[in-house]
DNA sequence: GTCCCGCTTG
DNA sequence: CAAGCTGGAC
């Protein structure tokens, strides 16, 4: 946490305004640390509740564990993730981490003993494990004080006027983990409030009546949209 | 930049 | 009917 603290004071007030507004999340939904890090997965450009669906089709056949998805057909996999997309890809990925859990023998205590940058590193070379999925299974398997970046976040900050002088994934996080403390519960909490509010509020096209943001929001990106003074030619 | 891809919402 | 959904691989 080396930022200003002006920036400091604006992200802390914008997670109490959050906080206020929504209450507690009690994230992340998943009632085992493999089955957050298969929703984690299975919820890439996916909407939750799709995500759902799929989970629910893997937990009454009795396929929610490593070793079940480990032993799988590819193709019956796929169709137990159908509903939330890009099937083929996620029944891969899946395959992918299940495998990969093998290696420490299903074991999480093993992995739990890396440094945060260590697991991190390993999360990122599982096929299908990209940054963000990679911070949000430290984050909520591994409770390490990770910042987990989302279209959410970007799209949220933009518009109150809030952006990293360099505009990719670890920029971003930068400037949350440089201007925050480094604590799991609020980082758990901040991202949790973040997609619920980019959810419901804050969408491609905002909410901005019902948004308890909108006093400190100049709705930037939408607002400048093109206008045709002329009118049409 | 393109592809992967079904389901929900407007 | 189209747009959008807690991305990542190539």
């Amino acid at each position: 946490m080396t930022g200003k603290p002006e920036l400091r004071r604006e992200l802390i007030g914008i997670h109490n305004k959050l906080l206020a507004c929504y209450g507690v999340q009690h994230w992340w939904p998943g009632e085992t640390p493999f089955e957050i890090m298969v929703g984690a997965i299975l919820t890439q450009s996916a909407a939750w509740g799709n995500v759902e669906k799929a989970i629910t089709n893997l937990k009454s056949a009795g396929k929610l564990s490593p070793s079940a998805i480990r032993d799988m057909p590819m193709v019956d996999l796929a169709k137990m993730v159908y509903p939330s997309g890009y099937y083929n890809a996620k029944a891969r990925k899946l395959k992918a981490l299940a495998e990969w859990l093998g290696k420490y023998k299903d074991d999480l205590s093993r992995l739990d003993r890396s440094p945060t940058v260590d697991l991190r590193q390993e999360l990122l070379e599982i096929y299908g494990v990209g940054p963000e999925t990679s911070d949000a299974i430290l984050l909520y398997v591994f409770k390490r004080p990770v910042f987990v970046i989302d279209a959410y976040t970007r799209r949220l900050f933009r518009r109150l006027g809030v952006e990293p002088p360099v505009d990719n994934y670890d920029g971003w996080q930068a400037l949350f983990m440089d201007n925050l403390p480094h604590e799991f519960e609020l980082f758990a909490e901040y991202h949790a409030l973040i997609v619920k509010h980019g959810k419901d509020i804050c969408r491609k096209s905002p909410q901005c009546t019902e948004c308890c943001l909108s006093n400190e929001c100049s709705g930037k990106p939408s607002a400048t949209k093109p206008v045709h003074l002329g009118g049409p030619t």
